[in-house]
DNA sequence: AAATAACCGTGATTCTTTTCACGTGAGATA
DNA sequence: TATCTCACGTGAAAAGAATCACGGTTATTT
């Protein structure tokens, strides 16, 4: 299968979520535009990204919702159900297992591990505890390669290092903290405090771009 | 002052946590490739962000980690502290207003708002949680312009707009759902199931170049 | 059946971001 | 003091991403 753009699979994400609740509201097909505006882009740039994955629609009707979710799907997902393991369950890790336990029908947490001996062995939201020491058994039997890193600061390098000897292939990490890992190993970030220092220092420049300051 | 692009902006918030660990271990001095090669960068671009907030260094120490570590506040923050609300106080919205009360100095959650009656009037985590239909003299009379999003996808766009009218000028966005908000309102989407497609895509990828598909 | 209109596919273009590479200057060395 | 080294500052080149714009196709209208 071919290889595309880190933006353009962000993108084919969005698309596909957006389209299934299209066709949960009964739409058959949809053109570049509808897509377009939906992700405030522009039709040009959906219609290259569905290119990307040999995508075609028609002129008359657009694309069709069911094949352009299929098209995607087939382009993102495995055949079979992802394995995914949670490294870290405190407060953010709960919230992620929980939310991850519903949404999503092709990743599936499927181990958690923390190095807090009360939760050891404990069943949490379904899901079987496990002692930090028992990740490259756990792991390699389970044949998971996909991690969400949740652990305090201080602990996600060395968490990070144990998934990749576990066999670990990519990491979602939410410790605000960028990671040392080897070259086999895809790294993406989600940093709150990156994130929020963002939006402020954007609202500000709005704020004082409408009131008077050229 | 002058205006920089997104990258450079997310790239200062990092320079400055790790300038900040970096000083906590009495460091006094950092080259540009020190600092490139904590955040997987080049050292060329270091030096370039660096430019655009109009901040030097000397060629034999490099830069001065507290210079620096000014340099990339006074850009990058306010010069008070700036008021932020969060709105939905749910697993997510919990967890965020704990991270967050202890981590920033410049940031501070100073409202919560949910729609839950249960919730109103309650003090949650030492910030008063006030009914959706207080926000308006809410915002306004704490002077509110950041805001984080943590309602369910249902909610947020309405909630979005509530606080475009109640004055707030940025959102960082926890629903898996694009806002339709006003041009003078910056929107910074967290988007968890996107990034944990990407990460299982990319180490899909990973798994099959190692196992000889070429 | 010819004309019209709307939208897809895509080469070419433009814009943005990153990297290269070299002149400069400050301290170390001899 | 002269030279050497190393990292900064930055114009120029390269790479990458988004947009433009137009030919082609398909359904509809006259
Ligand atoms: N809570 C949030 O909303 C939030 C927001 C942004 C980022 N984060 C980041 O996410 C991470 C987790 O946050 P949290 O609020 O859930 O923290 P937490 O303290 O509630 O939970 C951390 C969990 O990791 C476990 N742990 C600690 N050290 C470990 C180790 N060496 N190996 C394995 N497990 C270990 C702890 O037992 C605990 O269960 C932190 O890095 C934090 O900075 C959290
Ligand atoms: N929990 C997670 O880890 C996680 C991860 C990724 C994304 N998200 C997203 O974050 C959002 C919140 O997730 P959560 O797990 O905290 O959900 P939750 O159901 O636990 O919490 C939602 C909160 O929002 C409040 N709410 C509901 N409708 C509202 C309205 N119209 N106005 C104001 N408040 C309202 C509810 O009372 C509740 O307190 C969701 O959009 C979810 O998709 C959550």
């Amino acid at each position: 299968m071919k290889i595309a753009s880190e933006k353009t699979i962000e993108r084919l994400s969005l698309y596909r979520r957006l389209l299934r609740v299209a066709k949960g509201a009964g739409q058959m097909s949809v053109y570049s535009h509808d897509l377009a505006e939906m992700v405030r882009g522009t039709a040009a740039q959906v219609r290259r990204d569905l290119m990307e994955i040999g995508c075609a629609g028609n002129s008359k009707k657009g694309y069709d919702v069911d094949n352009l979710i299929d098209a995607i799907s087939e382009f993102l997902d495995s055949d079979d159900v992802t394995p995914v393991a949670l490294v870290g369950v405190g407060n953010l890790g709960r919230a992620l297992l929980q939310f991850f336990e519903s949404h999503h029908p092709k990743l599936k947490i499927v181990a958690v591990f923390d190095n807090d001996p009360e939760k050891s062995g404990r069943v949490i939201h379904g899901c079987r505890c496990y002692g930090m020491s028992e990740m490259p058994v756990v792991v390699a039997g389970k044949k998971i390669t996909v991690a969400v890193l949740a652990v305090p600061v201080g602990a996600a390098q060395n968490a990070a290092k144990q998934l990749e000897e576990a066999g670990v292939r990519g990491i979602l990490n939410f410790a605000p903290e960028p990671l040392r890992v080897g070259p086999s190993v895809a790294v993406e970030n989600m940093d709150m405090t990156m994130a929020l220092e963002k939006v402020a220092y954007m609202a500000r420049q709005n704020n004082s771009k409408e009131n008077g300051a050229k």
